[in-house]
DNA sequence: GCGCCTCGAGTTCG
DNA sequence: CTCGAGGCGC
């Protein structure tokens, strides 16, 4: 059916008129008609198009309230990389960059243009012949999310270039966001709606760009600025960056008119410090500027290092500091007993987010900085995220001088004595697991994620359930009754003052706690190491309980094995192999150990001692592996040399015959006189007699080939988690690592990679990305 | 015995 | 993420 021509021009007429009227409004802030005659137009608009549905334009403003929902955000990936920029603070910094913008480009001055870095979300808009097509978040740089829905209900983004002359195909970067007074506005209405409220203007551009309904966004007001160009074809590109930006002006694109062209570093810091002025003064937050070199040629020529333009440089604002008062300090009880002083601060906003703890990690800390309550102190947020006391004002501190802190000598929680061991930092309650802080720490522990991984199990409920005595250790998780937690939970909302809507809430408390008990159910096997980790072994971490169950292959063995056989393992010396030992003599938690297994819990995937284990079991290694004083390496070979053997050993009575040093001699006859320690020495012999029938002869070892590798993940990957993009590796021989050193063969880097993968450059470690990983596993 | 490399442990906020 | 400390190579 064909639509009159009369109507389709008025159709084109009134797109036309709209989406000016709309630039109009949002972008230049003056409008041009009365809101009423605007409805009437929109309206009128809308009409024709539902009576003539195939003749809608793509760039039509009734596009712009928002699709209906979609399941997920389908990924797009970028035709030119949307790379980070490289940082710097000082000013140092920035003679440092224009120098070597100097240097490569052999010249004397350079001319800057100079923007602000807009605190929002990066884009990549695509036009085609002058039309949007689609918008695309930055992802990791290589793909982001399709937003095009969302990003079409921004009202200062045009759907069609304005002029004639428009590109065939324009990639336009930049910056989404909100500004703070629609922020405090947004805010207003989700608190008014009893919703949550967004942190800062950043998370609230954040979470209305990625509502999956674009309705909803449609209600937030975005703003967007544009900064650069993607990919441009089909026209000559200016030959500065200020021209472009002037050029995106004429093409009804927003761009920030705070943009300036300067030159050389005096040029820059001037600009740097004239913006850090305005800065609060602005209508929008900025975490400082960019400079770029204005040749579009020159750029050209600088271009990159490793994923950062040479030619570019974003000078970030100090990270924020503020005042505030310590209103208290006090303790927290963590697994380990450990004892650690936290500041309670009066709330402030520090860099967007409110503060209102920071750790003061432990005794010596809080002495050195001399913090006590009552104190104003300058807090900021490190590392980007961490708050942290940076010092006490002591101009502001009240008079008469508070008292000088001093660590509790008893625990808040049990009242049992604090220790502080000889060189060590931290100070440690010494109840154990009497104390319920250790108690409910150590449940916490054992359901975490990474260990049990019991889901729905929180701090709110592990708290309730330790209070109300329902359980004392872990294994009376997989005892607890529907009866319990329903009980439970009771006790838990009217300590909170939930509300007692006992009716509705019967169905709804029997759906939660039959999911919980499924869950703890869920949990019951779990693979060794998880358990080995769950159960809160000092020194056991997930490393370590992976080489044990790796080596040792069943609890049973490990559960019994003795601190030799331990210490023979790969990364596990005197003081881990003891603190296991230790742990599985502690009569309570054998208890606590066999409760479990009674419960029904049982590792899965439990196997033979890995073949390897054959050349640990070498008796020079295990007799130099009991810590018998004086009794190293060399003079164990030298026993084993003379035809001794551990089981020999165990009935020796006469000494100093096979040429060891009479002190050695002495050191080993006054060990052997120990109550205990010829048994010792016995069953060790026994145990490895044993353990070798078992063993295979051959040890094959696997090879994958990235055996030899080491690994370390950083950052969000685009499509994995680093624990999966972990397991592949691990799958393929690798090895997976948390730090970066010169030992580390890549870098695997996602979005906001921090610290590490700055560390792999200044190693010069190959990085990668997602792909890079893919491409590796793939061959 | 020293220094590098890892791992463990503790922490904040949305 | 950072710090402290254990393990191990040199």
């Amino acid at each position: 059916m064909s639509v009159p021509q009369e109507v389709q021009q008025r159709m084109a007429w009134l797109v036309e008129e709209l989406n000016r009227h709309i630039y109009n409004y949002h972008v230049l802030d003056a409008p041009t008609i009365p809101d009423a005659e605007y409805d009437r137009l929109f309206k009128e608009l809308q009409d024709l198009e539902s009576a003539h549905p195939q003749a809608v334009k793509n760039d039509s403003p009734t596009s712009r309230v928002g699709a209906a929902p979609i399941p997920e955000f389908r990924q797009v990936t970028h035709s030119v990389p949307m790379l980070s920029l490289n940082n710097g603070f000082a000013d140092e910094d920035v003679d440092n960059f224009d120098r070597r913008v100097r240097d490569g480009l052999d010249v004397h001055s350079v001319d800057y243009s100079a923007e602000l870095k807009f605190d929002g979300l990066a884009i990549t808009l695509r036009y085609e012949n002058g039309v949007f097509v689609q918008a695309a978040t930055r992802g990791d740089g290589y793909t982001g999310e399709d937003v095009t829905a969302n990003i079409r209900t921004v009202k200062v983004i045009p759907l069609r270039l304005h002029g004639d002359h428009v590109p065939a195909v324009l990639e336009v970067r930049g910056e989404v966001l909100m500004f703070k007074e629609d922020f405090a506005r947004l805010n207003q209405r989700q608190r008014d709606a009893g919703q949550k409220e967004f942190a800062n203007p950043r998370n609230a551009a954040a979470g209305s760009l990625r509502q999956l309904d674009a309705r909803i966004t449609a209600q937030r007001k975005l703003r967007f600025f544009a900064y650069g160009i993607g990919l441009l074809e089909g026209a000559e590109l200016p030959e500065t960056h200020s021209g472009v930006l002037d050029w995106f002006d004429r093409l009804g694109l927003p761009v920030s008119k705070e943009r300036a062209v300067v030159t050389g570093c005096q040029g820059l810091l001037g600009y740097y410090r004239d913006i850090g002025q305005k800065r609060s003064a602005l209508p929008y937050e900025i975490d400082g500027v960019v400079y770029k070199v204005d040749r579009v040629a020159d750029q050209a020529a600088l271009g990159f290092v490793s994923r950062a333009p040479r030619f570019a440089l974003a000078h970030k604002f100090p990270a924020e500091e503020a005042l505030t008062v310590v209103s208290a300090i006090d303790v927290q009880v963590g697994r380990t007993g450990a004892i650690t002083p936290v500041a309670r601060l009066v709330p402030v906003s520090v860099g967007g987010v409110t503060v209102t703890n920071a750790t003061l990690h432990n005794e010596d800390e809080v002495l050195r900085k001399d913090v006590r309550v009552g104190d104003t102190v300058i807090v900021r947020r490190a590392g980007d995220v961490i708050p942290e006391v940076l010092s006490v004002v002591l101009e502001r501190r009240p008079s008469p001088a508070p008292m000088r802190y001093e660590l509790p000598k008893t625990c808040p929680v049990c009242g049992s004595h604090v220790v502080r061991e000889e060189g060590e930092a931290v100070a440690r309650c010494s109840g154990g697991l009497t104390c319920a802080a250790q108690r409910k720490e150590a449940i916490r522990h054992f359901a975490g994620r990474r260990m049990m991984d019991i889901e729905g199990l929180g701090d709110r409920y592990i708290d309730s359930l330790v209070e109300c005595n329902l359980i004392h250790g872990v294994a009376d998780l997989y005892r607890l009754t529907l009866d319990d937690l329903l009980m439970m939970k009771r006790l838990a909302d009217e300590r909170e003052g939930t509300t007692p809507e006992t009716v509705k809430q019967g169905k709804v408390a029997t759906k939660w706690a039959d999911n919980l008990l499924a869950a703890i159910a869920a949990s019951r096997n779990p693979p060794l190491e998880r358990l080995l980790f769950a159960l809160g072994i000092r020194h056991v971490g997930e490393s370590t309980a992976k080489t044990l169950a790796d080596w040792l292959g069943r609890f049973e063995l490990i559960r019994q094995a003795p601190e030799a056989l331990l210490r023979v393992l790969p990364d596990i010396g005197g003081t881990v192999a003891e603190a296991i030992a230790e742990f599985f003599a502690e009569e309570k938690n054998q208890g606590a150990i066999n409760a479990l297994l009674a419960a029904g819990v049982a590792p899965q995937g439990e196997h033979a001692p890995k073949a390897q284990l054959r050349e640990k079991l070498d008796e020079v290694n295990l007799l130099a592996a009991l810590g018998i004083p004086k009794l190293t390496e060399p003079r164990a070979r030298q026993l084993i040399a003379a035809g001794q053997t551990l089981e020999s050993l165990a009935h020796l009575n006469v000494f100093g015959v096979f040429g060891l040093p009479a002190n050695v001699a002495t050191a080993l006859e006054e060990w052997l006189a120990v109550p205990g320690n010829r048994e010792k020495l016995a069953a060790l012999a026994k145990l490895r007699a044993e353990l070798l029938s078992q063993l295979p002869e051959a040890a094959a070892a696997p090879e994958g080939h990235l055996s030899g590798k080491t690994f370390v993940l950083t950052g969000t990957l685009p499509t994995m988690s680093r624990d999966a993009a972990g397991a592949l590796i691990e799958a393929a021989g690798g090895k997976v690592s948390g730090s970066v050193s010169k030992k580390t063969s890549y870098v695997v880097a996602g979005a906001e990679a921090g610290s590490k993968l700055a560390k792999a450059e200044e190693l010069g470690v190959t990085v990668l990305d997602e792909a890079g990983l893919m491409a590796l596993l793939g061959q």
